[in-house]
DNA sequence: CACGTTTTCGACCAATAGGCGAAAACCCCG
DNA sequence: CGGGGTTTTCGCCTATTGGTCGAAAACGTG
């Protein structure tokens, strides 16, 4: 019985999100498109096999996040004999572009081409765990440049989630977070003019980037000061 | 290279979080406590693999919720040939008490007995898991019977999250969500008088038992009722 | 220098979460 | 049968968080 591991990259390009796929030269499904990885090897976990087989692909220093996704174990999924499948979530910050071999592109999520075995399922359940994990974490940092705008982000934020985010509220409640660390400099305005907006970085201020924010809390956090009562 | 799948059940006792372990009468790791589960068969997916395989401990159907939790796939996790792990979260609400084989016994998830192989990390992982989706999904309610009352479920929720958490605010949070529902009965009080609780039954109003709630929502969700501005 | 554009900020409102303390509804005991 | 102990439930208050709007700031261009 086999094991692969294979991993929906994802990365923010305008207003859709994308993914990395390469096209299949063979049988089966032959010009199908597929996720990168493969075979997971005796001597590595499944961690660092996802980290091999994506450096034949790309740099992997690009990638800004990596972490588990499911196990896809139905024992058709591939025809002749079985494999089951780790799959990972991968991010890649949109101010890079990695080169990516002849075979590679990037594809929107929404309208996939014909992908081979499971992999469309793969890609749905990626899109769906990164859109919920946005809404707890500070996944969102990890689609973003080191430095960016408000406006960067939301429209990141916009794009993952599908629907209009906006900069007022999502300002307010990173900084509340302590996320936001202003670095001074300033983006200059775009091609019609405007304000320049300034630059941001992701403060780790002893936040993780996978942390969640908890929502029923430990009593007294958040101090009391008192005084509930009569008069 | 083979494939197995393990749970770490899960369940409420009193005032502590129980995990169901088995002893091993065998090498390797004789005597040591391990997680229920087995071989991954050619012909099932893991997560009938993992059904069957609880089956033969447990009456399966006394399950309140089964879900994946990782992959565990260090090269050495077991001596002798390489086996990669596909473990599972499960809950057991605490009306039931199901019968389980001899050798295998139910055990307070802080303070675990020797452990074999990584079952003990396994296990930490998936306190943290319940722990964490507490807090954003509606996953407590596996965890109670399908009746209960505020205080019950303010227990479990105690000895899950590992600190105390308030009956009234559960209670408002909860029914906020419209996830409570009462039954019009009541429980008889314990042996130390007080006044009888009533009985609530969880209500799925559309809302499935894992769905998360979201934080940074779609906009004019909680109508505008606009005004800011001024004069 | 008026105008369009984009960012940023402050004000306001609604929804949510947390914390008492009082009242309600039971028990037991004298 | 009434007082004390116990537990649940409810109402009120406060703090925090999220959502929206509009004005002001800071640019470009014609």
């Amino acid at each position: 019985m086999g094991h692969e591991v294979l991993a929906a990259v994802l990365r923010v390009r305008g207003a859709s999100l994308q993914v990395m796929l390469w096209e299949r030269a063979r049988e089966p499904h032959a010009h199908r498109w597929s996720l990168p990885g493969g075979e997971l090897r005796v001597d590595e976990d499944v961690e660092s096999s996802i980290r091999r087989q994506l450096a034949e692909k790309v740099d992997v220093r690009q990638l800004s996040h990596v972490e588990q996704l499911a196990v896809f174990s139905a024992p058709d999924r591939v025809p002749g004999p079985r494999v089951v499948a780790t799959a990972f979530l991968g991010l890649v910050p949109s101010d890079v572009d990695p080169e990516v071999p002849s075979d590679t592109s990037w594809h929107c999520t929404e309208k996939l081409p014909a992908m081979a075995f499971d992999h469309a399922s793969i890609v749905h359940r990626a899109r769906h765990r990164l859109g919920s994990k946005l809404s707890y974490t500070n996944l969102g940092f990890a689609l973003a440049p080191p430095e960016f705008t408000i406006s960067l982000l939301r429209d990141h934020y916009s794009a993952a989630l599908g629907y209009r985010v906006s900069a007022t509220n999502l300002q307010r409640v990173l900084s509340r977070r302590l996320l936001l660390e202003p670095t001074g400099g300033t983006a200059p305005p775009g091609p019609s003019g405007g304000r320049p907006a300034a630059l941001f970085r992701f403060s780790a201020k002893g936040i993780k980037v996978t942390d969640p924010f908890a929502v029923l809390r430990p009593p007294g956090s958040g101090r009391p000061a008192g005084g509930g009562g009569t008069t």
